[in-house]
DNA sequence: CTGTTAGCGCATTCAC
DNA sequence: GTGAATGCGCTAACAG
């Protein structure tokens, strides 16, 4: 009843072989014939069957996205990029959320599988290593993203958490801050941790004492975000400048100061890390650490893709294998608005220094 | 190499197709074959090959999802809900962004048909009605979502833009506003005009003359928010309430008012279409009419899978197929909170007084 | 360069 | 209830 390509090749007089030689751009085919092929398949509106193709070339053109959930920006845009690239390239995106459970990880990665995925992207939990080593060595890609994991042989593509809450707080302390606050993600979470850090060495390159009376970490939630802020408000801390490390927080925090009338920048510098377009539009504008998520999505296509096509030429190798296993990091972006500012004479704990240059 | 449903017969020592059966829970199979095929295949770590299965039954048990981005509330929300729903149901889900372009959006479809994808759940642009049709007809199952298409023979779940917007400005009405403006989207949006119609209708009901210099529509955009409200707060309008009806536009709206030092009930009553987490947590906390994303999924999802049952069953007949087209609305609500009061008599029409500190 | 042949892994006839 | 046989639509040897 459908067309499919044995109607074509009938249809441009050649062998089924031709036909499929033609249609999937195989330099063995003369021009001519390629063009008799490709007109009989427009003429017949042929539309190749994936699931055909996909059980006997292995290739089925779809690649699986694993995640926690799509509320969160930097998910969500991340999904988004990846999708329109792959889609520019002719793959099509599975996409699976985890909330960040590692059984539906698991589960999850393994259903893909039986879909035949060329590929997997994964926000993970870092628990999965074992399964998408699997896939390496079956011949699947694999890129991990946003989290590490340690005994997984597949490229990570990293956010430079470390390096941007360093710049941040750096950016607060060269404008003279020495009393800056910090509300960042839990210790167990790679980025919690590894935010926290940047923020502690940038305090320690200025000669500016770690106060713990100054720092809250907490859940990714807006509630923590609420809570926090009005506790550290609560607090007299002399705290003349804050830096929002948890995204989701970010959220519960900007309601509270506004609802405690704090002016911004004059009472309180604020420095919030991942952009979005809220930030931008608020009043005032809000200086933030970029964290790249687009390019965090591009790279990830990019080193997938590649992987792809290496797997075609080479095949699954040893060598290949050992050649994948790196860390790639995305440079942050400090991106200076009007949220921050020298603190104001008046309430700064120490004389203003020169910021210097 | 790798375990197949042949691997797994032999091991239980029954044919190819007893194992087939076993294993799709047929009927016709007893209890004891069954579980020796059932330990068989675990103990081999049997997947099915869906490719294979798909190629041979005509269920991919992959569905589509069409829309226009990931980045607007609603839509990533919508997205979410149905990939949990139908992962639960042992469908996944493939995700195609179109920027609302109608040659995408075709296209698109066309290769979601390849990969046979058993159901597509649109939101779309209302102009590849003959495609999805066409689908129908194929045994594909189709829902639209939140944009109708008029020829479509497809089920379509829609959002209540009319009554909802008719309830927000009623609320406003009914707290004894008269002057009350509206930003919304434009008018060859269905959403655009059905929310205006709604505030029409509301205003005509209190026996409220429509005001057009209260009233500015424009394209979903941050930006235009920031320039709608900018505006009215200019113009000398004697406005005491605002009902912002383009959700894209809350973004541009709401830091302008902050910005303007507005009071918010006080000086002006707000109200918001699409509730989100931010909406909940702002200071006053915004009366919002929630527009049921969560529930357009649900249902989608069920409408979409109870079409996929029926195929089976029915098979495609004309006579389901009239039964199928059919309009759904859910229900959209009033969340009262803290951003609508009566209007201040006295300061109603004068100039608004200094922000407070 | 092109045609012939042979399955990929599975579900579903049809017999028994 | 179960098994044997068939082919879904396509790609990839293998010849020529």
């Amino acid at each position: 009843m459908s067309v499919t390509l044995r109607t074509v090749a009938e249809r441009a007089n050649v062998s089924l072989s031709t036909a499929s030689r033609a249609l999937s751009g195989s330099p063995l085919i003369s021009e001519g014939t390629r063009a008799v092929v490709d007109q009989a398949a427009s003429d017949l509106g042929y539309r190749p069957n994936r699931a055909a193709s996909a059980l006997r070339s292995k290739r089925s053109h779809l690649i699986g996205l694993v995640l926690n959930n799509l509320v969160n920006q930097s998910f969500h845009t991340i999904a988004d990029v990846i999708q329109r690239r792959l889609r520019s390239e002719g793959y099509q995106l599975i996409l699976s959320t985890t909330d960040a459970d590692p059984r539906t990880e698991e589960s999850l990665l393994l259903t893909l599988a039986d879909h035949g995925v060329d590929g997997v992207i994964i926000i993970g939990s870092g628990q999965s290593a074992a399964t998408t080593n699997d896939f390496l060595h079956r011949g699947m890609a694999v890129v991990n993203v946003i989290r590490s994991s340690h005994d997984s042989l597949a490229p990570t593509v990293l956010a430079a958490d470390r390096d941007g809450a360093y710049e941040a707080t750096e950016h607060l302390a060269s404008l003279g801050h020495r009393r800056i606050g910090y509300i960042g993600g839990i210790e167990s979470a790679d980025s919690g941790r590894a935010r926290h850090s940047g923020y502690e060495d940038a305090l320690a390159r200025h000669g500016i004492p770690y106060d713990e009376s100054l720092v809250l970490r907490g859940p990714f939630t807006q509630d923590f975000g609420a809570l926090a802020a009005t506790e550290l408000l609560a607090r007299s801390t002399g705290m003349t400048a804050l830096f929002a490390a948890n995204h989701e927080a970010v959220f519960g925090i900007l309601p509270v100061l506004m609802q405690h009338g704090m002016r911004i920048p004059d009472q309180l510098s604020l420095v919030c890390f991942e952009d979005m377009p809220l930030l931008q539009m608020w009043h005032p504008a809000v200086t933030v650490i970029d964290n790249g998520a687009t390019q965090l999505a591009e790279l990830s296509v990019d080193l997938l893709l590649s992987q792809i096509r290496a797997i075609v030429s080479e095949g699954v190798t040893p060598e290949r294998l050992r050649r994948l296993t790196r860390t790639y990091r995305v440079g942050s972006q400090l991106v200076a608005r009007a949220s921050t500012a020298p603190p104001a004479p008046a309430f700064a704990v120490s004389s203003p220094r020169k910021a210097r240059s």
